[in-house]
DNA sequence: CGTACACTTGAGTGGCCTCAATACCTGTGG
DNA sequence: CCACAGGTATTGAGGCCACTCAAGTGTACG
């Protein structure tokens, strides 16, 4: 999405033209469709354009957790595809638009414009910062604090990409979904968010996310608000290399 | 370390050479020493060269999370340089030796030799799916399960770097890193420990790890052994970019 | 020799889990 | 149009896993 990067630095009419490449090889998918099933060898890079999708893992018995939620502008099996097989499993939330990135194509584009190196750089050193804070979520917080965090960090992230306001936003979140990405059980999820609702923190109803208690929640749930766009221009000329 | 990279392709005589310049700047540390503090402003990238640290994360109240364990090879502060401050503390577990790096040092390099831009582009990767097992982990696994995979994963981390036998390795894992790092009490790390042991799986004593049942082990905590080092010759040239 | 730190073990508590029943909404087909 | 099935949310009851508090042991170190 071209909006996400420019927020890392502006760019040319020239470089958001070479994005446009990337969306030559759309494709509609359904509800409930695998973009990537684990163990299964990759096919290729995948560009989510419109709407959303879950990365999971499955153990033997059953168990699911969810380890990242895909949106608009996000790539799948990007940095997975120097493994022979898929890691995890990647699952769309709702009918939503994709595009299929040759990975040459991609990095032409990156080689012609090695600004969005730096900014697809940029956004993995993001990705990566959200798998951290979702350690420390499951690790250390409790049901409470977990969910609030949760909701502020997908605040933050589609507010990124233009697709949240101030202070609400719309996503297919089951309570199921909720309790497989914050390790917690779905009755206890339940019970949690009445809580949060009694304490007039947030509501989730229909699928629309709304946040009646902005510094209410981040207070509970030790969030920085801005975190994720934080950004200084890196110390250094971003390098280039290329494998034969 | 030379040793990890070789595991992705063989490397020629000048690209060890380049690698050395690496190593240029040394440093030798004491135990618990801060390489990097939450919140303040980057320094430079840092390459454990031999001894270990934790990358962790602190709630206000105290609370902590460890992220992961940082072995000789690799790099701390790398992906985070394009924050403004550190997203995370790091902290020597023992007495250490590091090599201070300058970036354009390393990007040099990367552009000289531009196959260990897939080594390191590999080894992110590799990283990233380290911090998704965690995830795994510690959102759907028991405490008994997670103390297996842990010491599976380690296993496997540093049999790739040469530091460890067919079944056992030496670590300065105190039950509070253990418990820090799974999410688990001090109290509960012991208690569960001594179940790995009376169950004949593991023994931990004197900072050595001691793996007795490695196809019980990985029955009881799911670990795929290998996983880390699957790999696949990517199915298109990696491309470089480079930013002015 | 005393202090500090790490580990162990016991006792009691609580957060979150499981099982289960009910209610609601939506889409589907007779 | 209604009956029905499937997915989703709520609520109660009971139980367990992991927590906290606390005391005691062993080892390292100044």
């Amino acid at each position: 999405m071209v909006r996400k990067f420019s927020h890392f630095l502006p760019l040319s009419v020239d470089a958001v033209a070479a994005l446009e490449r990337l969306h030559e090889v759309r494709r509609h998918v359904p509800r409930n469709t695998p973009l990537n099933v684990q163990g299964q060898p990759y096919g290729k890079v995948t560009l989510m354009v419109e709407g959303t999708a879950i990365r999971y893992k499955l153990l033997p018995d059953g168990r699911r957790q969810i380890i990242n939620f895909v949106l608009p502008g996000d790539f799948v099996g990007l940095r997975g595809c120097f493994y022979g097989k898929a890691l995890n499993s990647v699952l769309t939330l709702e009918a939503s638009e994709v595009a299929l990135v040759a990975p040459d194509v991609l990095f032409d584009v990156l080689r012609a414009f090695p600004t969005l190196g730096g900014a697809m750089f940029w956004t993995a050193a993001m990705d990566q910062s959200i798998l951290v804070e979702r350690i420390v979520t499951i690790g250390r917080r409790s049901a409470y604090e977990r969910l609030a965090h949760l909701f502020l960090t997908l605040l933050e992230r589609l507010q990124l990409i233009g697709l949240a306001d101030e202070r609400s936003y719309t996503l297919p979140l089951s309570q199921e979904i909720l309790a497989d990405t914050l390790g917690l059980s779905v009755v206890h999820v339940s019970r949690t968010l009445a809580r949060l609702r009694a304490a007039g923190l947030v509501t989730l109803k229909e699928n629309r996310v709304t946040i009646h208690d902005l510094a209410g929640l981040s207070a509970v749930s030790d969030f920085e608000i801005g975190s994720l766009a934080h950004y200084r221009p890196p110390p250094f000329s971003v390098a280039t290399f290329r494998q034969e």
